[in-house]
RNA sequence: CGGGGUGUAGCGUAGCCCGGUAUCGCGCCACAUUUGGGAUGUGGAGGUCGUAGGUUCGAAUCCUGCCACCCCGACCA
């Protein structure tokens, strides 16, 4: 194995697909498409998940369950839906296998055929809605407030490991209400809910908006979400909130008696997050030396390795090592011992800055007798030597910590800003977009056409109409009609 | 699904044009010396050459189908 990461200048993709193998976080499988998360890539996302779920379940919502096939008729009962998931669905036609006629395989057994096939979920309105209309029956019954943790099926014609998997982890909300604006109200507030996961934990900047119809959700009145944008200049959505209106209502029937004894359809919202997350939060932040974690997410926040020759010195670290470590977990900072003779210490270091630990603390004979530490940071790559009689370490670190975190987000933050541009003509529109990328912010008639022929032009695409745009008269950037307001382009993951 | 490319040991590769069962590096195992930025030496193990057929005395090499992956399109979180 060569011992360097591609370099993200010369191969985007390339050093991305590279990283995620190299790092441990996930690889392909034997099915095309889909992928092993492997234990160090899996323990990232329960850390997202853990938080995910903290939010969710602060703000009202509890989680269930519901299946993971639906039946076939269940998914046509909402006619934008079923058009905009129909060409991606996995099906099951049959529940039994039995051996071929030599032997040697097995086949299909074409007599256990099923008289209505299966859908492998793609995703769960249709189960939850026709589920909801036994639940709910009356003003008393709402608001209704469910999340789940499932995995889902799309089968996409091209794939890349986190971004775009034929099998997915991740969460989907799916709330019923009484009335339009509480409904709306929930929509904006899970959007809020994913933007304020992202800044503070992921350490990235999302820009908040609404989608434009060609870029909504198969179903809904309205996409909520959040974009980010990835080092390469590429936006990436990072999770979307529906107001479905009462679509699903009325397309599985669910009614309720209203206070003053009249009968309504409730309204409806869906919100979703997934393992892409992964994929967001590597290529925000990491560089060509391999993984640069924010220390709220990373499966461990500090490793110690010790620099020894022999048992005795290394028992000698171990002991100070040890006690560093009882002081850090009261801290409740999570950190990992290296203390494997196997590899060496550099080496070492060059395993955790792949793996992309905020924080490294190199312990040798010179330090134990000098009373001090070597701290490296993963995200600026500097060391430095502490002296350990003159501060409190736990504190220390934690700090440190807390700037990693800190410095993580500004740099992202930064970087989206300079590559935020205000453009006001087509010609100019065209050439940032090849020269600079990112997002472009620029005032368009607000039609479908106009948009699809932009992204027939170039290759990009509406990410949203940002909900904090102010209101300013312009002419569209390709038809010169009248426009109220900017919204962001940008070539999309 | 269309166009282009690749598939050889755990990983990365040479060999393919011009048929004679395989090269090199990393990793792995053993021993010794090493340990403050991916150690060194010596010895060793490991390969149905993606897969199924075909041509041939003989196929990694030539032909056909299939599968997977990568890049570019169409689709998408």
């Amino acid at each position: 194995m060569s011992k360097g990461l591609p370099k993200r200048s010369e191969d985007y993709s390339l050093w991305y697909n590279e990283l995620v193998k190299r790092a441990d976080l996930a690889e392909n499988s034997p099915v095309r498409g889909c992928m092993v998360i492997k234990p160090y890539g899996y323990s990232i996302w329960e850390k997202m998940q853990a938080e995910l779920d903290r939010m969710f379940k602060e703000t009202g919502h509890t989680n269930a369950y519901f299946p993971l096939f639906i039946p076939k008729s269940y998914l046509s009962k909402e006619a934008s839906h079923i058009e905009g998931f129909a060409k991606e669905c996995a099906v099951v036609t049959h529940y039994r296998l039995k051996n071929s006629e030599d032997g040697k395989s097995v086949i299909v057994d074409p007599e256990a055929k099923l008289e209505e096939e299966l859908i492998v979920r793609p995703t769960s309105e249709t189960v939850i809605w026709s589920t909801y209309k036994n639940w709910i029956q009356s003003y008393r019954d709402l608001p209704l407030l469910i999340n789940q943790w499932a995995n889902v099926v799309r089968w996409e014609m091209r794939t890349r490991l986190f971004l775009r998997t034929t099998e997915f982890l991740w969460q989907e909300g799916h709330t019923a209400h009484a009335t339009k604006q509480e409904a709306i109200d929930e929509t904006i507030q899970m959007m809020n809910i994913y933007a304020g996961f992202a800044e503070t934990f992921m350490a990235l900047p999302v820009v908040k908006g609404v989608k434009s119809i060609n870029e909504r959700f198969a179903g809904a009145e309205d996409t909520y979400c959040i974009e980010a944008l990835m080092q390469d200049g590429k936006a990436l959505q990072a999770g979307t909130s529906h107001f479905l209106g009462q679509n699903f209502a009325k397309a599985f029937d669910v009614k309720f008696a209203t206070k003053e004894g009249g009968l309504e359809y409730v309204w409806g919202t869906s919100w979703g997050a997934s393992t892409r997350l992964m994929g967001a939060l590597i290529m925000a932040h990491s560089d060509d030396n391999g993984l640069v974690l924010p220390p709220k997410l990373a499966p461990n926040q500090v490793v110690i390795v010790p620099i020894y020759k022999g048992e005795e010195e290394l028992a000698r670290i171990s002991i100070k090592a040890r006690e560093i470590i009882t002081k850090l977990k009261a801290k409740g900072i999570s950190v990992h011992f290296d203390n494997r003779d196997t590899h060496k210490p550099g080496w070492k270091f060059a395993e955790y800055e792949l793996k992309g630990v905020p924080l490294r603390i190199a312990m040798g004979p010179r330090d134990l007798e000098n009373n001090t530490i070597e701290l490296a940071r993963r995200d600026n790559l500097s060391k430095e030597t502490v002296y350990l009689g003159e501060i409190i370490l736990e504190e220390y670190i934690s700090n440190l910590l807390d700037d990693i975190q800190e410095s993580i987000y500004r740099k992202a933050f930064n970087f989206r800003e300079k590559m935020t541009t205000e453009v006001n003509t087509w010609a100019e529109f065209e050439e940032l977009l090849e020269s600079k990328g990112g997002f472009l912010s620029a005032h368009w008639d607000g039609t479908s056409e106009t948009e699809e022929r932009i992204k027939e032009l170039t290759k990009a695409t509406i990410r949203c109409i940002p909900i904090d745009r102010k209101e300013e008269d312009g002419k569209c950037i390709l038809t010169g009609n009248p426009s109220k307001g900017r919204v962001y382009f940008a070539r999309a993951y």
